[in-house]
DNA sequence: TTCGCATGGTCTTGTATAAGACACAAGACG
DNA sequence: CGTCTTGTGTCTTATACAAGACCATGCGAA
């Protein structure tokens, strides 16, 4: 007797799950239900549950207390921050930043856009330019790329206790899109008139240009962002195991 | 009656096996006895060893072939490549680096580099000038600082079988050091005389400045290593998840 | 006889199950 | 305000079978 599906079952009850909370079913903050009682459901051994939640866990779709309970991962903007935010001033300690939005426009991909978020040419983004101040002083120029089929009538949070919060805990919570991971491509360039402008430097100063790929709990490409980060004050901090 | 120590059975058991193999009583590429035989000898259960191997597993410090057994991760230079070397080209490939080195001297550490190896102030170490070329192109200007008393006897490898070498393996054969993490710090700097003249660049080509201090699986700071990297013709990738 | 190779035995790690002791958190109760 | 109870995740053990790798045996063909 041959199993329809070949992979293991701990990576089928990952996805099954996985797929709880990506389409919603799970909500974000909900406690799950007790181990004992959801692989009864499940039709699997805690063992095997276990090592699905743990896989959810390293992804953090999932938080998980002794004592407490399993719950579906709360993106705040700490936790935001510091998954996802790898600069540090020159002690080595980690920034907060503020953000100034300066534009919001959509319009059609150009080719570069629509090659890194696996778009049809021509289909429909949304273009957010916004700068970073850190310790009152503008450091990172970037602009964010969204397609416009993922965040449709995509507009930038007002309300007050919105403005502070960190733009992947707004895609959560307006837009039902999780973000779980992203690639960067790094280099060096020379600020060229309005990143100058931006970020109060010279023309000629050297940058970090960081080319962000994120994707989201169902493995789709959900936004790209260019960074231009001054770091005459600050560094791009990397851990490699 | 109280554990003597708190740590959970199996991170115990992770600590001996690594003991065992940074003391080299286990040797680089030899197979480790089989689960149910390690597990007897240390007293615990199959699961609790085979939690233990998947923590060395995933710091790289064995591999695990089902149905072959379990073996000391022998380093090479496709393994240290693969892992700790971060660029690319454009295109996204990774790139076969060759090395030219340029020095060889020793001293007493400088202030940052006593600082980044923790060594006592004026304590020696060993610097190695080099340049990292990419399809006959020097692209990487760096310095690399070994303390002293971790290399004592530092000398370039000269024989032809270990001239293409990662230098990450010739500190395990040659020193008994294995490297298991790094830590990074970029920045975007402007390319000085010395570098201009390494790397083909004008002075001011903006270059991507990487700040590597790299720990071995005893811990212990072991190398500290400054690179300029033109990124003109390539990048540095990072994952984030 | 000798070569080639299929086959089965036996070693390994990988997967899945079950059960119990333990540690932590929170609320109920005195 | 402490203590107890209950519910939760964590650790440890044990067992069984599946799957990959290797090797010796031995059969069959040249």
């Amino acid at each position: 007797m041959r199993r329809p599906d070949a992979r293991p079952l701990y990576v089928q009850v990952e996805a099954i799950l996985n797929e709880r909370i990506v389409s919603g079913s799970w909500r974000s903050g909900q406690v799950l239900p007790a181990e004992p009682e959801l692989a009864a459901e499940l039709g699997v051994s805690a063992g095997t549950l276990r090592r699905a939640l743990a896989g959810l866990e390293r992804r953090h779709l999932i938080q998980r207390r002794q004592g407490r309970g399993t719950y579906v991962a709360q993106q705040t903007s700490e936790q935001a921050l510091g998954q996802f935010f790898r600069v540090r001033n020159l002690a080595g300690q980690p920034v907060e930043p503020e953000t100034l939005v300066t534009a919001l426009v959509t319009g059609p991909a150009t080719e570069e856009e629509a090659a890194r978020l696996r778009l049809a040419p021509g289909e429909e983004v949304h273009r957010i330019d916004r700068s970073r101040i850190f310790e009152g002083e503008p450091r990172i120029a970037e602009r964010i790329t969204l397609p416009a089929a993922l965040f449709p009538g995509f507009s930038l949070p007002l309300a007050p206790e919105q403005l502070g919060m960190e733009i992947y805990v707004y895609y959560r919570n307006r837009h039902g899109i999780i973000v779980v991971r992203s690639d960067e491509k790094l280099s060096a360039i020379a600020a060229a008139e309005p990143d100058s402008a931006v970020l109060g430097c010279a023309i000629g100063t050297p940058l970090l240009l960081i080319e962000r790929v994120t994707f989201d709990a169902a493995g789709r490409a959900v936004e790209m962002r260019v960074s231009r980060l001054d770091t005459r004050a600050h560094r791009y901090a990397v851990e490699i195991v």
